[in-house]
RNA sequence: GGUCCUAUGGUCAAGCGGUUAAGACACCGCCCUUUCACGGCGGUAACCCGGGUUCGAGUCCCGGUAGGAUCACCA
């Protein structure tokens, strides 16, 4: 067979060769951490994708010496693309603080076609565009005798399988599955096109493993994961599909010419790839390539409520997967981050307990303290790791975020929030002082976790959204309560500091026959009433609607006199 | 079913042949306290099972078991 023939058979318009391109891409500058984001876009973009991508981020940007973090779009199935679909990857991630240094961008304008926004050296960035590329190298590789066209129909294929899957043997095309096809001669060749029949690539796998009895003699190969460690495998022997019949590479063969000519040092993608890995081996040492690092992230995974066992996050059953339920409940970017960093690396949680408030870029992010199993997504995690981070962002930041998150997920407050509603009390400068409650104290207080708790947490501030929620304390009877507000309101002195204010109430408790002190109540129940705790409970219900709140005081000057004396005189009738 | 991966408290995890088997979250108790939160102190709770190797095994080896992944002209 004169594979050479062959190949302009199959390729006569593929004018270029492996070495124009070689020439068109160079190398990138030694030492440098290349990754990459490789998504197809499917539209639909979760958690697993987010925890990805910051791994690619985290091993470009961290660190003193700066790589390059790019994003190639995987669309060679058309069947699969959706509308916008890139602009989702690119929004969502950019939301989380996760940007590229090249690749495929938005469009630069409303009529820009598809597949032409990128920027870089090393494009195109959509595989869709790349057809010309994958066809000089599949067309190198059959010149060498490397890779064969093979007209295998469908029903061919299920035929073969379902023998197979009869002997119990491996399905797939190989050893003398493979042999009809191999062996075609150039003549048959040339009359199966001609008659127009559809064909595929398929690689020409090292064949010569099989038994007399027809099996696979498996050869080990041994590939080092920066994740797993030292992985050893049964070597490739399918003869698998790199070119379908529709002229689009399928995703090994892209994947691999893609990685080379971008020049990819790290590969990061799920688990589910590592049993393909010895196809892209075998691809790599037939093409010539040096294959780049690999670096097979785990799964997420959660325990399924009704069986008990841990699986795979699922996009149907969990609303915690997808990113929308983070931006929708108002989670803040920085904290899903820190949360996927503690999970992505078991030494974060050290090293951020000793550097409370040092830049996460000042992590240094390693692929060896991570994981390899599949770990388990804790909502209770997030939420405590939620709220050191609010704690630590200035109340202004805070109440932008809040705005921002108003506006697009609980529009109906956004006037109270940002102080364009009609009541003069609400203001941006209100929110931040609801906000920042408590906060510079010594052990400042840490409950505000995600946008649409905290709005619950504060609702009392606002006249529209405040209800009387909880009864007063059982030691307090109705006429005791009334008597405790009248009493307060008429003491009541809006300049007083919380000393003054505190001892007002300790006066009311006493004279009324509640005991001054909780302690003293404790050692006497029978003396008293109650104590201060529950008179200041009955207050708190009035001003606030409910027994559980911070500071009194602090609240009420907040609030201010007026509203103050309002809700307690409201609740006396 | 074949192949590959994984196995330490409820969850995430240290551990690298000799440890009273760290730590964090969650849970419980106590303290602080006008409530809650914060904070402090304390507590319950773990090496999947069986064989080896070794003076000694959570750690190394071999079997089992369990869970996960994968077996397309999808990525």
């Amino acid at each position: 067979m004169d594979y050479n023939k062959l190949s302009e058979l199959l390729f006569p318009h593929v004018d270029k060769t492996p070495a124009d391109y070689e020439a068109l891409y160079p190398p990138r500058e030694e030492g440098k951490v290349i990754t990459r984001l490789g998504p197809s876009p499917t539209g639909f973009i979760h958690l697993g994708n987010l925890y990805g991508a910051f791994v690619d981020e985290r091993l470009a940007h961290s660190g003193a010496d700066t790589g390059i973090f790019y994003l190639r779009i995987e669309d060679t199935d058309d069947r699969r693309f959706v509308e916008g679909a890139v602009e989702t990857i690119i929004n969502s991630l950019n939301f989380f603080d996760i940007n590229f240094d090249e690749g495929a961008t938005l469009p630069e304008s409303e009529n820009a076609a598809y597949g032409e926004s990128e920027q870089g050296d090393y494009g195109p960035y959509f595989q869709s565009r790349r057809g010309n590329i994958y066809q000089a190298y599949i067309k190198d590789m059959v010149s060498k005798g490397l890779a064969y066209p093979c007209f295998l129909t469908e029903t061919d294929l299920t035929a073969i399988r379902d023998r197979q899957e009869a002997n119990k043997e491996t399905t797939g095309i190989y050893g003398r599955y493979a042999e009809k096809s191999r062996n075609l001669s150039l003549e048959e060749i040339r009359t199966n096109i001609n008659a127009g029949q559809p064909y595929v690539i398929r690689l020409k796998s090292d064949g010569n493993l099989m038994t007399d009895e027809g099996k696979p003699k498996l050869r080990y190969i041994t590939v080092d994961d920066a994740i797993r460690g030292k992985l050893s495998m049964p070597a490739n022997y399918q003869d698998v599909v790199i070119l379908k019949a529709n002229g689009i590479p399928t995703y090994h063969f892209a994947h691999v010419v893609d990685d080379h000519l971008m020049r990819t040092t790290h590969v990061v993608r799920g688990d589910e790839w590592l049993m393909s890995l010895p196809i892209h081996i075998e691809l790599f040492e037939k093409l010539d390539f040096d294959p780049p690092t690999y670096c097979h992230t785990a799964v997420l995974m959660k325990v399924d409520e009704e069986t008990g066992n841990k699986r795979k996050l699922s996009k149907r059953k969990d609303p915690e997967l997808s990113l929308d339920y983070y931006k929708n409940e108002g989670y803040h970017p920085q904290a899903v981050k820190e949360y996927l960093l503690t999970i992505l690396n078991s030494d974060f949680e050290e090293w951020r307990a000793e550097n409370p408030d040092a830049n996460i870029d000042e992590f240094e992010f390693t692929t060896d303290k991570m994981s390899s199993g599949g770990a388990l997504f804790d909502l209770n995690k997030l939420n405590d790791i939620s709220k050191d981070v609010l704690l630590k962002l200035p109340a202004t930041e805070l109440a932008e975020f809040m705005i921002k998150w108003a506006a697009k997920f609980k529009p109906q407050v956004l006037p109270l929030l940002n102080g364009s509603s009609e009541n003069p009390a609400y203001s941006k400068d209100y929110l931040e002082k609801i906000l920042d409650l408590g906060r510079d104290e010594a052990n400042p207080r840490k409950d505000l976790i995600f946008a649409r708790q905290i709005f619950e947490f504060i609702g009392y501030f606002y006249d529209e959204y405040f209800v009387i929620e909880e009864r007063i304390p059982e030691q307090v009877s109705d006429e005791d309560a009334k008597e405790i507000l009248k009493r307060y309101l008429l003491s009541y002195d809006h300049s007083d500091d919380q000393s003054q204010w505190f001892d007002k109430i300790r006066t009311i408790a006493a004279d009324m026959g509640y005991a001054a002190k909780p302690r003293d109540y404790k050692k006497n129940p029978d003396e008293y009433k109650g104590h201060v705790g529950h008179v200041s409970t009955v207050i708190r219900i009035a001003v606030m609607g409910r027994s559980q709140s911070p500071d009194i005081w602090a609240i009420q000057q907040i609030l201010g006199e007026e509203r103050t004396r309002a809700r307690i005189a409201e609740l006396i009738g």
